[in-house]
DNA sequence: TCTAATGATTAGACTTGCGAAGTATAGCGC
DNA sequence: GCGCTATACTTCGCAAGTCTAATCATTAGA
């Protein structure tokens, strides 16, 4: 097992609140996709998992049924998602993208790509990589981690 | 500048959201230092920066001063930290933290340090060192973009 | 001294999360 | 077929955390 130097903790826990806030803040000021983060989330799963439930939403975000069904709710009113009872198993709902909701995405994804792209075009190439391939460790890391 | 994959924007999206909801459970199920994240870090800036005011360190942890105010508010009712008016200047507050609060830090710290160490234990050596020094990398980066 | 600026707090609203309870549908044992 | 349990989702009420606007106390400057 590796050594983990003592600064690590305070150091995740100042640079994690940090990147998250500043992109936080990026995807509101974002003029037409104005987003929260699970917002976000919600409509990139749904766009790579058209007419899933629910409950599918909810585990895999990681909110809470409730939760979940009151952010749908606001994606909902805003005509970006789509609200169809199943027809096999009329407890189940379908969520999928409206066109809007595909476009709203789209911008979404792009304004956040330009920020990061900004924002990480101070760094040599070689260490923008190494951070990027970072991110692709931590994911499966802190995804498998039970609640 | 590099080519930013992307991929990027929605990996960085879920990821990041991702470490963030775990570190703030490690921290509220932490028994004897059960603290939120905003919490955790006036606590370590205050160990570092003993008798600072509060706009200090509102604009430290990216907070607006009422948020800070209510921030530390709980900490002083949880006996962690003191308030005291500054003698040259009765309008500030100076802000320290007491016995107790040092050791909660401590113990969070300590929590934390666990936690990830537990996490990070599932990587090869090489990795392990990467990410953390991805993290040394994207504070500079984002602590600088402006407001 | 009067006024403007500064540091902090209070008040009120909004968002976003949760748990508990409620509703509607499905499935199963008899 | 009837009734019980399980499942999928919604509603309700609460708590935490954030903001803006208004306020208070103190200081600095004209």
């Amino acid at each position: 097992m590796s050594n983990i130097p003592e600064i690590c903790a305070t150091t995740v826990l100042e640079v994690v609140p940090l990147v998250m806030r500043n992109i936080r803040r990026e995807m509101r000021n974002n003029r037409g996709s104005d987003l929260s983060v699970p917002q976000f989330r919600s409509l990139a799963y749904l766009s790579n998992n058209e007419g899933t439930s629910l409950s599918d939403v909810a585990e895999h975000i990681g909110l809470s049924l409730p939760s979940a069904s009151k952010l749908i709710d606001g994606l909902v009113n805003r005509k970006l998602v789509l609200r169809k009872p199943s027809e096999d198993d009329r407890r189940r709902i379908m969520l999928s993208l409206t066109q809007e909701g595909q476009t709203t995405l789209q911008s979404a994804v792009q304004a956040t790509e330009t920020y990061l792209t900004r924002v990480l075009a101070a760094l040599p190439e070689n260490e923008c990589a190494e951070v990027l391939h970072a991110m692709q460790i931590l994911r499966p890391l802190f995804a498998s981690v039970a609640p």
